[in-house]
DNA sequence: CTTGAACCTACAGTTACTGTAGATAGTAGG
DNA sequence: CCTACTATCTACAGTAACTGTAGGTTCAAG
């Protein structure tokens, strides 16, 4: 890799785009890089490798206030590991969430479509499905809600 | 049920926030109610029905220009039902996607949280395999980023 | 009547980007 | 050098789906 970067290179190297390069510096997740004489943005490899590492973090599904966090624990080597499994715990319980979420939900829309007769709405079992609160209201998909 | 309910007590009985309610008059899903003589909006059946629909397939993630359209449909009730069931199976294709994702996630955590020393971070393999970017680009999640 | 709750509209915030407009800088080819 | 095109800059707004806040009006109970 050369040793510095304009920003349209950077995105490249690290798939992420220009722009959300350029807002990861403004909410403070990168710092500012140097310039050139004509004002543009000079990545070192320093800059890109904490792109990288954000990018990642994000792949993972960590909020960008965890990623703050992580990055400010890397930044600290003499610092506890404690908080840093804390973190990913925590991201691994949402993920679980989720996945519960999404699995019961197939399940139901598996049964609607099953169910999908093939002729007209007014016999539609995904619109009477959905317009069916009795059911609705025994199931408790609707108390829990999820973001 | 009461014949007419102000909105606070449509939400109440839907489990929808006042503010979510007005938001979605607003975007066209619910059509606006009659109002009182203090211009306070007065739901019928049909109007709580129709929010009801509205979150149930929301509760379903279809996102809310689905909803629209199978509002449409709903209220066609002649039209085929073939594009009620595209709808339907787009929505599971896409369930089934993130909880492919989800579940890859998990796994990288859970390898992530094993491996962690509980020392500090100097020695923290989660900071590191964040950034660890030789790991990172043999990898096919960065190229399955999701959105 | 008074007081507090419910309701109204208008506008902005949330999360994580993403796009656009108008202007400047950089580069390659003639 | 000139031209043309691309890359870059900042500022501001848009995206999806809500959610909150401010200032004012209406309603209901004591």
């Amino acid at each position: 890799m050369a040793q510095a970067l304009t920003i349209g290179r950077v995105a490249e190297a690290t798939q992420c785009k220009v722009q959300t390069i350029r807002y990861y510096e403004q909410i403070g997740l990168l710092r500012p890089p140097e310039r050139s004489q004509g004002n543009h943005r000079v990545y070192r490899k320093t800059d890109i490798d904490r792109l990288l590492f954000i990018r990642h973090a994000r792949d993972m599904g960590f909020p960008l206030e965890a990623v703050r966090d992580l990055l400010s624990l890397a930044d600290t080597p003499e610092a506890s590991c404690r908080a840093v499994d804390d973190i990913a715990r925590t991201q691994l319980g949402e993920v679980e969430r989720r996945i519960r979420r999404l699995t019961a939900l197939k399940g139901e829309l598996e049964r609607m479509i099953a169910q999908c007769s093939g002729g007209t709405v007014s016999d539609c079992r995904v619109i009477e499905a959905l317009g069916d609160h009795a059911h609705c209201e025994g199931d408790d998909h609707l108390a829990a809600r999820a973001g």
